[in-house]
DNA sequence: CTCTGTGCAAACACTTTGCAGCTAA
DNA sequence: TTAGCTGCAAAGTGTTTGCACAGAG
């Protein structure tokens, strides 16, 4: 073991603490394995990652594993993902509200986000389709 | 059936045979409900609804429906939806290009995107969790 | 020792595919 | 007439739940 792991374990170790956590073999490698990763893995590419390394874990403890760590704060599920695909007729320029508690999701429009500018870097290296702001929270009707 | 509709169902044809596609009564209702939707719904939902109109559509039709219009830009597929959670344990401020082809999902950080100021209207009737800047596109590896 | 976490299996939700019959053009 | 579309059924993918046992505290 690396001394960088070694430091990362004891960080995982404080922070699981924190939050009344138990700390396991299993929790600390898909830890390790999604602090590792650039990727933002599913379930099942964390699985493939963490079993190099723990031969009998399974896939639901992976599964319930990510989705504490999103509970406690030590991940986030990147936005939107998860659940069935959403429909949208609406082709004028608009932006997206997702209210977490009831999954609606809310269209507004605000001139100013009609027109971002990305960094250069990226402009330049990849095929931009479409840029928009998100936003994440929770709706008037779920907030009493 | 009201002028509106009259109105509706002359441009989904005209958009249809610019596609290529065959009008049927089922697209049509569909695209009606999609349209009139605020909500962004998901296949289940827009099938819920069309039934009222066409008792005898099925689930399958509604979905394969919805995909089509999306191939030819009669719809769009809200960014991020369908496939499985994706998962993301960096907590610093950073932006996600999502690449529409092989679904990699790609940070980049550009500090103007750090503190976006939202329109008064929507900051004060909810609670907000969460604002970023989305891209889609193709990426450098996808475009050859 | 106790109670949380794990592994397994079954159920569930959503999507996709293959095929036979129907229908818009 | 005929290519494209629909409905049904089955299979595929991803997630959730219930339960008995194991292991962290």
């Amino acid at each position: 073991m690396t001394d960088k792991m070694k430091k990362n374990l004891l960080d995982f170790e404080h922070k699981c603490r924190k939050a009344g956590l138990r700390v396991t073999p299993q929790r600390a490698a898909v830890y390790e394995v999604l602090k590792k990763s650039t990727q933002h893995p599913s379930a099942e590419t964390v699985f493939q990652e963490v079993r190099k390394v723990l031969p009998n874990i399974s896939l639901d403890t992976v599964n319930r594993t990510l989705l504490t760590f999103q509970r406690v704060g030590l991940a986030f599920i990147v936005e939107g993902s998860g659940g069935p695909k959403r429909f949208d007729a609406n082709l004028n320029d608009h932006q997206h509200f997702r209210c977490v508690k009831c999954r609606q999701i809310i269209d507004f429009h605000y001139r100013k986000f009609d027109n971002i500018k990305l960094p250069p870097s990226l402009a330049k290296k990849f095929k931009i389709l479409k840029k928009t702001v998100y936003v994440e929270g929770i709706c008037d009707g779920c907030l009493d």
